[in-house]
RNA sequence: UGGGGUGUAGCCAAGCGGUAAGGCAACGGGUUUUGAUCCCGUCAUGCGAAGGUUCGAUUCCUUCCACCCCAGCCA
């Protein structure tokens, strides 16, 4: 089973074959997001998979921004999205490439095509080109400005360029056929006007080309071989190839499309995580509960995890719907081998220890992790009064509860074996101290006398341990699919995604924490520091498997 | 009803004419000073359906069915 080969993907398979038949001889792949929001798990499934066959095969990935939209695009994403292809892991094969830098050749390449009678100016309002680009089962019909003389194609064109005309009074379309099946190819349009700048460009454009007429181009001049996008631009393809063959372009690149991921519990929209973000749903593109890549981040998730995950899902042309366990699974995994571990009490009740005397305190070492011995041990203040979750004790219960009950035993973890006696309650009968004694000579070995404990609970020092607060994060969304149906996704923001706990009680040793650090507080699950404000407050991952039977 | 895709277990996914890998989840059991981890075991006579070709079909052919994408001057 281990030295069983990993199934290559489809497109591994093809990049092989292509490699060893001599098709490219190098491969070049390019991650092209558009920097009109953060990136998200979709995302860093496409990173992976491009970042990572270059790294298979030898060959580049570049990063190259598709801006070809200033009016949704801004800087700010420009530099997130950079930051998070580099906190993954990756690095792109030579500058950060922009589809902004190639404007001024595929301004050549589309006065090549309307010299060649490929493309004209067409004056059709928004409305109007609706109409005439016809449905899915009717055709549609010719512009009335399709048949404009070269020299008329040029004036306009040129004078769309000086910004001579209103938006939306004029488009440059290539001309293919109005009739085709594939609506793509129905003279689609190469540049429109927007009279904005341009985050990379500033003012020296108020023509804007459009996706289709800059992404192959750019993937061209870049001599990228295998340009692999999504499922839904599939349709676009036999318009991609159809600017390879009729443009003087250097290169034939290859465009292969993969199914994107969709991630039940989650939403993969920019604009539906936008709308999060701009109406304060959340705090911000990084809050723990977002699916950003920056949200993962802060929450605690590590690059190796997410890496891991996107290997697990694999690679096709089919789409489904990948559950979120998977996810967890992964960087449970991850923080199980590779956090330290620590005692935080989340919901504290004091206990004494009657039998402990209230002037003498200890010092117990306690390995970091079960089962690393690279992980230098921690030490752990001990003394009379502690902080043992209201959760562990109770005052009587069945056998099937592992914890503390009066009159019974259990484990303080890497310490002693107590007792519990009696509990006090306030008014209001609530329990706010317990009390019970030390077994003498537990501490490393069972009792003397035989009679073991039934379980093991974390605890804390009463007079040496730090206050934090604790953000308790779950599935931002109750629905598996909150992003279909008939009800609005909003309508399933889970009301419990953010519990936040203060008055915690963490061990000392936690005063060391570095920001995003990872930890395992022990029977709680996995934590980190948070990355702002207070150096106390502590996000919560991802809860630890729960096998306990219902009680 | 036009064009483009996809159907293998609850989910992801191998399989490429020779008798259904693996992972996640779930469920049993063992170990355990974390109800964690780890270990062992169970989990598709079946590959969307029906025909056909073949000694043999998840793999080839035919028909049908279901689901996804496309009618932005978004990407």
């Amino acid at each position: 089973m281990s030295n069983e080969q990993k199934p290559l993907n489809f497109l591994e398979q093809i990049i092989k074959k292509d490699l060893a038949d001599g098709k490219y001889t190098k491969l070049v792949t390019r991650f092209p997001p558009e920097p009109n929001g953060y990136l998200h798990i979709g995302h860093a499934k496409s990173i992976c998979l491009n970042f990572g066959l270059a790294e298979t095969f030898g060959g580049d990935c570049h990063l190259r921004f598709d801006d070809t939209n200033p009016a949704k695009e801004e800087q700010v994403y420009v530099d997130a999205i950079k930051q998070d292809v580099i906190w993954l892991g990756y690095q792109w094969a030579g500058e950060v490439r922009y589809a902004s830098s190639y404007f001024d050749t595929l301004y050549e390449w589309a006065h090549y095509l309307v010299k060649n009678h490929q493309a004209y100016v067409c004056d059709l309002s928004p409305e109007q080109a609706r109409e005439y680009r016809g449905t899915l089962t009717e055709p549609g019909k010719n512009s009335p400005y399709r048949d404009r003389s070269v020299e008329e194609n040029l004036d306009l064109l040129a004078r769309m360029k000086r910004g001579e005309f209103a938006e939306g009074s004029r488009v440059l379309r290539a001309k293919i056929d109005m009739a085709s099946g594939n609506i793509n190819l129905r003279d689609p349009i190469l540049y429109r006007i927007r009279n904005q700048a341009h985050h990379q460009t500033g003012e020296d454009w108020c023509i804007y080309p459009t996706y289709d007429f800059a992404h192959g181009q750019g993937d061209s001049i870049e001599g990228v071989s295998h340009s692999i996008c999504s499922l839904e631009f599939a349709d676009h393809r036999p318009l991609y190839d159809w600017f390879i063959e009729n443009l003087p372009v250097p290169h034939k690149p290859q465009q292969y499309e993969f199914g994107r991921l969709n991630l039940n519990y989650t939403i993969t929209s920019k604009r539906k995580l936008k709308q999060l973000v701009d109406e304060e749903y959340v705090e911000a593109w990084d809050d723990p509960r977002m699916p950003t890549l920056a949200g993962y981040r802060r929450r605690g998730y590590t690059a190796a995890a997410i890496r891991k995950f996107c290997e697990m899902i694999g690679v096709t042309r089919s789409d489904g719907m990948v559950d979120v366990a998977m996810l967890e699974h992964a960087i449970r995994d991850d923080l199980d081998k590779n956090a330290p571990r620590a005692m935080c009490v989340i919901n504290p009740i004091k206990l004494v220890l009657l039998n402990y005397p209230a002037d003498k305190t200890e010092v117990f070492t306690a390995p970091s992790h079960p089962n690393r011995d690279d992980f230098a041990p921690r030490s752990v203040p001990f003394g009379r009064e502690i902080y043992i979750d209201a959760a562990d004790f109770r005052e009587e219960a069945n056998k099937k509860y592992k914890r503390l009950v009066i009159g019974k035993r259990v484990r303080l973890r890497h310490a002693y074996v107590i007792e519990a006696q009696e509990a006090l309650k306030n008014a209001a009968g609530e329990i706010v101290e317990v009390r019970a004694r030390i077994i003498e000579n537990t501490v490393g070995k069972d009792p003397e006398d035989g009679v073991k404990p039934k379980g093991v609970i974390h605890w804390v020092a009463a007079h040496d341990c730090l206050d934090v607060t604790l953000k308790l994060y779950e599935r931002l969304f109750n629905h598996p699919e909150p992003d279909t149906g008939e009800r609005h996704f909003l309508d399933f923001i889970n009301p419990e995604s953010l519990v936040v706990k203060r008055g915690c009680k963490a061990e000392k040793s936690l005063a060391s924490a570095q920001p995003l650090q990872g930890f395992q507080f022990e029977r709680e699950g996995y934590f980190c520091l948070d990355n702002r404000g207070e150096s106390t407050v502590f996000n919560r991952t991802i809860g630890l498997r729960d096998s306990s039977p219902k009680i």
